[in-house]
RNA sequence: CGGGAAGUGGCGCAGGUGGUAGCGCAUCUGGUUUGGGACCAGAGGGUCGCAGGUUCGAGUCCUGUCUUCCCGACCA
């Protein structure tokens, strides 16, 4: 009979599958590395996606819809770019199928190979790039302020629901501008975007900065990402802003003649959060008893529950509740009734636990008599009964609150698991564990980023926006450095 | 790609030395229940991942193959 999940505590990476399942977010399928969305967590996703693309309007952009496939040529066209994604590519070589001559079934038909071989997408960049060739001839083309949301293909070793999966769910935008200055202020305006969104609707708490050359993008000349920290002490990347310089209008020839008449390449940008974003969100919030949601982001903020004997008592309930849900629905408050005969109450309780529903109301025969309801609250777990009269004013408070507590809750997490180390004994030390986000000196090169990640397995996730001005040493080559970096092990 | 494990009703599993498949959960029917994952009684459902082979006979033995999961190097 024992429903329940395994505990953080007993097995975090256990935990999370059984959640991501048991809550009937995801699941996998047959095919290798690529899951099924089911439909309770699509909405999520569609909740997600619906507040940043009205972010991404209300800052000038448009949607657009490219290719799938891509040409293996235009991969070669960018250097640092085909390197970075090379090995994780799948590739279309034939198009037509035929009888097995040996036997049932189906085989490649040989004689349909492909005169060039097309890339399932790993991201767009060189597609859209070819594209934009075309559009742009004169700085009054610019700026073109594109996204897409679609799929895209890597072709990764090991995968987890969300987190990592070949296939998987994003959004990707691609900014065409005349200047350095322009593009520059693009990315950091899109990092804005994304620090907004997932701090004030996921209520995440995340840390904005740089990335270090090592960890940049293929083929950008800076990554501007925001970085969150999960409940067993390791960092997810929960979004990058890419400033491309000239790379990708070179690669695609892609100029435009100035005011005074000179051509010149165009200054790019890129930036992109995907479905992992739902692996951040369970892995911030979530209990031993399921998947919290933030009420700004779940499908049904508050489910009410009837407890009856008898279709006489039901209906009595079902009045009040018809009553509640009206009044409720009239401020904007998503609400779901469930009076469905075929689970008991305590196996619904557990169940819209299970996923995350933030408000439970339930009202049975003593309710009736006293003219309260119980609102049981996902955050906190606790109970209280409410006078039927106050619940349209009680449960819009309460929505905030828990908006807000989530979100307090996981930034004095990370303010408990974020701290400095100032020699390499401190820092190797704390890196035998998941210890959160560690400040420490590092002197700027790639070789000693490399060299920490094999001692220690911990990365720069980023070099902090904010960060102040402090003289230090490298922990690990006590080489001089003006400021500290933000190291963790990441996932 | 290297190391490990596993494929048997929807899910989780059991099936020494070969003899024609079973358990728990879920499902369905009837009844009693309903304030934290109900109970009783009955029922349905599997060519044992796939392809060969050995054998009178294969879930079981042999060969091949596919897939999935876990651990490492890579990654949103």
């Amino acid at each position: 009979m024992a429903k329940h999940l395994t505990t953080r505590e007993a097995d975090y990476s256990k935990w999370y599958n059984e959640l991501v399942v048991k809550a009937d977010l995801a699941q996998n399928s047959g095919v290798r590395g690529s899951m099924v969305i089911k439909p309770y967590g699509f909405a999520i996703w569609e909740r997600i996606q619906a507040d940043l693309d009205r972010r991404f309007k209300e800052t000038g952009h448009m949607n657009a819809y490219f290719p799938l496939f891509i040409p293996k040529s235009y991969f070669s066209k960018e250097a640092s770019h085909v390197d970075g994604f090379a090995k994780e590519c799948a590739v279309v070589t034939h198009y037509r199928l035929m009888d097995d001559p040996n036997g049932g079934g189906v085989v490649v038909d040989p004689s349909a190979k492909l005169e060039e071989e097309l890339i399932v997408r790993p991201t767009s960049e060189t597609i859209i790039w070819d594209t934009y060739k075309d559009w742009i001839q004169s700085y009054r083309d610019l700026p073109i302020l594109v996204n897409q949301w679609a799929n895209v293909v890597r072709w990764e070793m090991r995968t987890r629901l969300f987190l990592r999966t070949a296939e998987f769910l994003w959004q990707e935008g691609h900014t065409a501008h005349a200047t350095k200055q322009e593009a520059i202020a693009e990315a950091e305006t899109m990092l804005d975007v994304y620090t907004d969104f997932v701090q004030d609707v996921m209520a995440i708490p995340v840390l904005r900065g740089l990335k270090t050359e090592g960890e940049r993008f293929a083929g950008a000349l800076e990554t501007y990402c925001i970085e969150a920290l999960m409940q067993d002490g390791k960092a997810l990347q929960a979004g990058t802003s890419h400033f491309l310089g000239q790379n990708f209008a070179k690669a695609f020839e892609v100029k435009f003649q100035n005011k005074e008449g000179k051509q010149e390449y165009v200054w790019a940008t890129s930036w992109g959060v995907s479905t992992r974003l739902m692996g951040a969100l369970i892995m911030t919030h979530s209990d031993d008893n399921g998947l919290v949601l933030p009420p700004k982001l779940a499908p049904y903020q508050v489910v009410i529950v009837p407890i009856y004997k008898g279709q006489e008592q039901l209906d009595a309930i079902s009045e009040v509740a018809e009553d509640l849900m009206g009044q409720l629905r009239a401020k904007g408050i998503t609400v779901k009734y469930d009076n469905r005969d075929t689970h008991k109450p305590g196996w619904k309780f557990n169940q819209y636990e299970l996923q995350g529903i933030p408000l439970r109301i339930a009202i049975g025969p003593k309710d009736l008599e006293k003219g309260s309801v119980e609102l049981a609250r996902r955050d906190t777990l606790t109970k209280q009964f409410v006078d039927q009269k106050e619940v349209s004013t009680k449960v819009p408070e309460l929505l905030d609150e828990i908006q807000h507590t989530l979100f307090q809750k996981a930034l004095d997490f990370r303010e408990a698991h974020s701290q400095e180390a100032n020699s390499w004994e401190e820092f190797e030390t704390l890196m035998k564990g998941n210890p959160g986000f560690v400040y420490a000196h590092w002197d700027g090169t790639t070789e000693t980023e490399n060299k920490i990640k094999e001692l220690t397995k911990a990365t720069i996730r980023c070099i902090p926006l904010d960060a102040k001005e402090e003289d230090g040493v490298c922990v690990l080559t006590g080489k001089p450095s003006k400021q500290r970096v933000v190291f963790a092990k990441a996932y």
